[in-house]
DNA sequence: AATATTTGGTGTAATTTAAACAATAACCTT
DNA sequence: AAGGTTATTGTTTAAATTACACCAAATATT
């Protein structure tokens, strides 16, 4: 065996942070184990990179796999690569998050899963692997994003009322805020763009409903705006 | 060969883009290869990672052996895993910036290269494997970095000029910056030392040196603060 | 020695942004 | 019709940011 080939011994996996949001807390998709290791436990999906597979394409297809989603909001976040951080070998492994609709699908635990399951993030026990610390850096970094870009409406349904999108924010971030100063601001961006509908079976006044406006927001960037909330 | 093991054929490198400043422009440490593939080409320091070594480690391990430096700040921005981004197999690389101080070492090309050379960051030229595109990536990453971090410190040797560290930022942040304002706000961070010494052999009015209070700095973040330029 | 040249150092006014705060409107239920 | 619940809206104050110009201190030049 040359003195390359003695590194190519490696497996690289992704593993991905779903996120979702159920109007209340934020929350994370979990899978429980269906083989060891760590058989049983709660665990980020992922699964090991495919040799002739790009590493952002083997994220799509956990997620997919998982959810039936496809062309959903997905970015990478680090690698992990403690050199025991998985007991059957090396293995190395990139971080992802994904926002969903929790409307969009119902989780199908796939092969490598016994179930899967909405955990609130504010409450996710003993994870199987280094999980813990990976869903602690996605979270980290997501705070960080969604206060520079507009992604936070990728976890609302595509109608949404101002409330919710701050109960949004609100989860997402940690804070309580004022709401109205921020009604304030995020109306004064022009990005969202109001349907003249109203919410309907609710038992109180019914609130506008508001969409967020893409090719508007495309085309601000290209004036050079910077989304900042 | 066992379904598992099918997998455990790649390897994983560490390309680090060390970062240093000569006072006008950003720097970039590359080095010319000196081996296939791209041989003779500039690329970013980088190699494979040891089968019981820790990323981390081998990142420290690249910038160790090109400047004999240790302890310097070093941070991942993200990995690289396109399939065909290595023309010897599957490499999946993890990119590291680091930042040093440009007076501290002579560069001493290592096994991997002929020589090693700074480059301005602005006038890169095509690089060996995806190396533009990790080059862009890390500097993104340190300029949203630079903004709400008392980093860019690293990169400057331990006393310095207002004038000096404000020249810095302009670089990084490829905007201009106005003297008076950057004075009062880098001043009233309470952050910088002040030495009561001033600089000499300059043919002009010599400037205050000052030194960053890393002390200082991490009692403030445990107070809560945030360094925010 | 006088003068020129170069960079260092400083304050204030105007504008913009952020923060704090409460009363009325609209719908549903009983 | 009354009561319950959430939606909607504006003003005042404080804080932060921006714009802007002159004198000081050293060396270099004549």
């Amino acid at each position: 065996m040359s003195e390359v080939d003695s590194f190519f011994k490696s497996a690289f996996s992704v593993d991905n942070v779903i996120f979702g949001f159920d109007g209340g807390d934020l929350k994370v998709l979990l899978i429980q184990r269906g083989a060891p290791p760590y058989k049983g436990k709660w665990a980020l999906p992922g699964d090991l990179v495919y040799p002739n597979e790009d590493i952002d394409t083997a994220a799509e297809r956990v997620l997919e796999q998982l959810t039936g989603l496809k062309g959903v909001y997905l970015e990478q976040v680090k690698a992990f690569g403690a050199v025991n951080r998985h007991p059957l070998g090396r293995v190395i492994t990139i971080a992802y998050y994904s926002l969903v609709k929790t409307n969009d699908f119902q989780p199908t635990p796939a092969s490598f899963a016994q179930s899967a399951q909405w955990h609130s993030v504010g409450t996710v026990e003993e994870l199987a692997f280094d999980h813990n610390q990976i869903l602690q850096s996605c979270l980290t970094q997501l705070k960080q994003k969604v206060r520079i870009a507009p992604i936070g409406f990728e976890l609302l349904p595509p109608k949404f009322t101002l409330t919710e999108l701050q109960h949004l924010y609100e989860a997402i971030l940690e804070t309580e805020l004022d709401k109205r100063n921020f009604r304030k601001k995020i109306l004064s961006m022009n990005l969202l763009h109001d349907l003249d509908e109203i919410q309907s079976g609710v038992a109180h006044r019914p609130a506008k409903l508001y969409q967020f406006d893409q090719e508007r927001y495309t085309r601000f960037l290209e004036e050079g705006y910077t989304f900042d909330i």
